[in-house]
RNA sequence: GGGCGGUUGGCUCAGUUGGUUAGAGCGCCUGCCUUACACGCAGGAUGUCACAGGUUCGAGUCCUGUACCGCCCA
């Protein structure tokens, strides 16, 4: 047999890809039941993303995992996705193209559009923006199909799927329309959290908080009817228009005589009742608060607690609308005791952003008289924003869908208890989430590339939507989009008139579809009796940063559906940081792209970095590991060149379990047996990595280091006699049970080494990732060594003499004339089992065994170097 | 402010239910081209296990507190 020279990843790699492919390996086969079968709910890259280090890093661990349980003969059901839709494929589009989507613009048919175009934003229709989102994500898939393959993932490709693709959108829109049934879907129109940027309103989920410098205002607020006034500290003075109240803690002294009574805000001179409530807090500011509608949260319930008036004076823009202030009596909402003047300082705000508005009213205030009560104080404070945006969240009144979870926390809470997690304290996280729940679910999106809110709204005679009026699709017609679709027994003509119906303009939460990925994969709404046999599933693996995302809502819609658990065990993989320790970002430019990586090292090597890691702990980059990994694979591809090619030329039936007769070749065996053991327990905790120690210690030093050499010199007997067959069986066996403990790590080299020796073997199977993983099941045959602790003294005294030769600068291949051993005389039957294999090995001429007098004596060895005659 | 995790040789990390003298790889030093591999082999040096108490015959491991790092949530 020929073996190629040196060991090119590159070349198996490509050879290997495809191979699997054509042999369907991986495919998912559904004639088999669900107790044989392994069921996984991968987790879909955003494929607008960037592809960084992290994706090779936490999607190779669910491949270990999976290829783990294939090698167990179980049915694997590993189907992959793209998360298509959301904001980042949205803001990359319209910078590609040089676009602005308008929902409710008509199709171009022909509409094309360059690249890199300058200038104005051209202006166009849902349906055109969806076209160029499409053309746009189909390449990202792309790019992300070809880096999974290439890493070796065993996904079953016919599984794939793409989160805005008509199946997708038919399981969402049918998960919306359950869930209105239900009666867990509902509208109401209040304050949003909504970003002025993407003017769209977002969930608690997408919800981060920034610590940004700002600075307390100190505004003095008249006491009508008086020329008493109380200061109150704001950060945001740029709402001072839209006061409805001032709030004072109900002990705090010091403003008890003004309690009941109205302030007059400055500059606006607008009467607003002054009110106790215990979330004022005195130690803050002044301990005076003004409302405003709205400022933030707290202003929002104290507005709902205390039926304030609406004063809105922030647009979706982010910029103050236009308003005029009216007398007292009036009807504008807008009170001014002077609304000449309030109408005049208003008029410099209006149409301003707040930043620029802010600024303006502190200099209009600090021009006035008796506005400014002292000087503003900086300090540094949590300032809300949206995950993906870049200016703080605004609270807007908006109609909006809702998914009623709030009452449910006892229920989710339960639910996360019936799920294992990995490593266990990751259940905190989603503990904690959602205890700290504070909103319904905000569903609805005023966004553009997402699933359509699959609902219409009766018009009434007025030409006003009447939103309590929903009509709903049929679940046969579904996916629909209602702004080109017509809901059963209307007409195009009456879209949008007076007795007629108009579609939702929105999109749902890109949330919305992807915490169906298990609906979407097992089939729910096509296919009932699949949906059955897959779901529950076994396994969700994803990273901790999306527990309150991703597990979160597939948690949600599981209860929310079918009073279920998605999967059973969630595996969550840490985060690969830079060498300082700091997370990977693309503002930080500390991110490292991962093609290079496997250009570089070669794809195994990769997968070993990824599996050098525990379940959930954060790893630094460090690219030595990368080097550790191609060496383990450059090494077991020697080794495996050098072990086969001791045995190939042996048929395979002389070297069955029955031929391995020595009594050191048992030993090593017995060896063998708990690391099998061990090995498959650790997977079975999907503790890959201790798995990976484990064997890799035992392939590198048991194997290699020790029974190699130690059982070489059998093997080049040139009879075949039982000791040579002895040790060429048990190198087979011993490589042949290794390359299959390494294959889920590394799938390429030991396919090709596979090929080498096994492939044909009536036991096994022609790929070694369907061959059976190794179990000590398939030692029983051979017998446990006569005598005791042979491997341990064989090692221990080859670890001797070779220290004596190390010692005197010689080469281990120095023939040695005599060795005299020392050990303890309970030892001394098991070296003698060894001694013949360690002569051979060592070139010692002459062995004499000597008991140690005492049994605490220290094993030795005293050796005499043949003298070498220097050749002239 | 609350919660979760971490702190072990220069670096990256293991350390099972508390049990001899705390491990590995990388890096470093010395030697060795040994009929697989120099991407190798053999040998060697390097640790107050963050700190302070406590429980115990015995603590890297359990308890309490402190410091620092990271993450999550307010």
């Amino acid at each position: 047999m020929e073996f190629p020279k040196n060991f090119e990843p590159g070349n198996i790699e490509s050879r290997w890809q495809g191979g699997w492919a054509d042999s369907r390996i991986y495919a998912w086969d559904p004639s088999r039941g669900r107790d044989e079968t392994f069921v996984v709910d991968t987790p879909p890259p955003t494929v607008s993303g960037s592809l960084h280090v992290g994706h090779l890093f936490s999607y190779s661990h669910q491949d270990f995992i999976v290829r783990y349980q294939r090698m167990r003969g179980k049915n694997i059901f590993f189907p992959i996705g793209w998360d298509d839709n959301g904001l980042p494929t949205e803001r990359r589009v319209q910078n590609m193209y040089n676009v602005k989507c308008d929902a409710h613009l008509h199709y171009k048919p022909d509409f094309q559009r360059a690249r890199g175009l300058k200038g104005a934003p051209e202006v166009i229709g849902r349906k055109n923006f969806i076209e160029l989102c499409d053309v746009v994500t189909k390449e990202d898939e792309a790019a992300f199909r070809h880096l999974w393959t290439r890493l070796g993932l065993s996904y079953d490709w016919e599984q794939e799927y793409a989160t805005i693709d008509t199946h997708c959108r038919r399981t969402s829109q049918a998960s919306f329309l359950d869930l209105l049934a239900k009666d867990e879907a509902y509208q109401d129109n209040r304050p949003v959290m909504w970003d002025i940027d993407f003017q769209t309103a977002i969930a608690q989920a997408e919800v981060t908080d920034k610590e940004l410098p700002s600075a307390y205002h100190h505004l003095r607020f008249g006491i009508e009817g008086t020329d008493e006034y109380i200061v109150i500290a704001t950060t945001r003075p740029e709402l001072l228009a839209a006061c409805v109240a001032v709030v004072v803690h109900p002990d705090d002294a010091r403003y008890q005589a003004y309690v009941g009574r109205n302030a007059v805000t400055p500059l606006f001179k607008t009467p607003v009742p002054i009110i106790t409530d215990e979330k004022a807090d005195p130690e803050k500011g002044t301990g005076v608060v003004m409302v405003c509608t709205f400022g933030d949260q707290t202003d929002v319930e104290w507005w709902r607690d205390y039926r304030l008036p609406m004063r809105q004076i922030l647009g979706g823009d982010g910029r103050l609308l236009p308003i005029t202030f009216g007398p007292k009596d009036g009807d504008t909402g807008w009170v001014s005791l002077d609304p000449d003047s309030a109408n005049e300082v208003y008029s410099h705000l209006q149409g301003l952003t707040t930043k620029k508005a802010q600024a303006a009213i502190v200099e209009i205030a600090e021009a006035a008289e008796g506005v400014i009560d002292s000087p503003k104080k900086d300090i540094v404070h949590a300032v809300k924003f949206f995950e993906k945006g870049d200016r703080p969240l605004e609270l807007i009144p908006a109609r909006q869908w809702y998914v009623k979870i709030i009452d449910k926390k006892e229920a989710l809470l339960a639910q996360g208890r019936k799920i294992q997690w990995h490593p266990d304290f990751m259940s905190k996280r989603y503990e904690h989430w959602v205890e700290g729940l504070n909103s319904d679910w905000c569903l609805s999106r005023q966004r553009f590339f997402g699933v359509p809110i699959p609902v219409w709204y009766k018009v009434d005679e007025n030409g006003l939507a009447r939103y309590d009026q929903i009509i709903v699709p049929a679940a046969e017609t579904l996916p629909i989009d209602p702004l080109d679709d017509v809901p059963p027994g209307y007409t195009e003509d009456q879209r949008d008139q007076p007795g007629g119906f108009t579609g939702d303009p929105d999109v749902l939460d890109t949330w919305a579809t992807s915490s169906l990925t298990p609906q979407i994969a097992s089939r729910w709404i096509e296919d009932k009796a699949r949906h059955q046999k897959l779901f529950p599933m076994d396994i969700r693996p994803q990273s901790h940063e999306i527990i309150r995302t991703w597990a979160f809502y597939t948690i949600v819609k599981a209860y929310l559906h079918e009073n279920e658990i998605p999967w059973k065990n969630v595996v969550i993989s840490g985060w690969i940081l830079d060498p300082d320790r700091k997370k990977m970002s693309k503002s930080q430019g500390n991110v490292i792209t991962p093609e290079p990586l496997i250009d570089q090292y070669g794809a195994d090597s990769v997968r070993y970095w990824a599996a050098r890691a525990r379940l959930g702990v954060d790893t630094a980059y460090d690219e030595q590991v990368f080097k550790v990994g191609r060496k383990l694979c450059t090494k077991l591809f020697n080794a495996s060149k050098f072990a086969i090619g001791r045995f190939a030329d042996i048929p395979e039936e002389e070297l069955g379990t029955e031929k391995v007769t020595a009594e050191l070749d048992r030993a090593v065996v017995a060896e063998l047996r708990p690391l099998l053991d061990r090995a498959t327990q650790a997977f079975e905790e999907f503790d890959y990595a201790q798995a990976l120690s484990m064997i890799e210690e035992f392939f590198w030093h048991v194997f290699c280091d020790n029974y190699l050499e130690i059982a070489k010199q059998r093997t080049y007997e040139e009879t075949l006699s039982p000791e040579r067959l002895s040790a060429c069986a048990t190198l087979r066996l011993l490589h042949r049970c290794l390359v299959r403990l390494l294959a889920p790590f590394v799938p390429y080299i030991t396919e090709e080494v596979w090929q080498w020796a096994y492939p044909d073997d009536t036991d096994m199977r022609a790929s070694v990732h369907v061959s059976p993983w190794p179990t000590s099941a398939e030692l029983a045959s051979i017998p446990e060594p006569k005598t005791a602790g042979i491997w341990t003294t064989a090692v221990e005294v080859v670890d001797l003499l070779r220290k004596a030769k190390a010692d005197a600068n010689k080469s281990m291949a120095a023939p040695l004339r005599t060795a005299d051993i020392t050990l303890k005389a309970a030892s001394i039957p098991a070296l003698e089992a060894a001694v013949e294999d360690i002569k051979k090995m060592l070139r010692i001429g002459q062995v004499n065994i000597i008991p140690a007098t005492a049994d605490d004596t220290v094993s030795s060895v005293q050796v005499v170097f043949e003298e070498v005659v220097e050749q002239a």
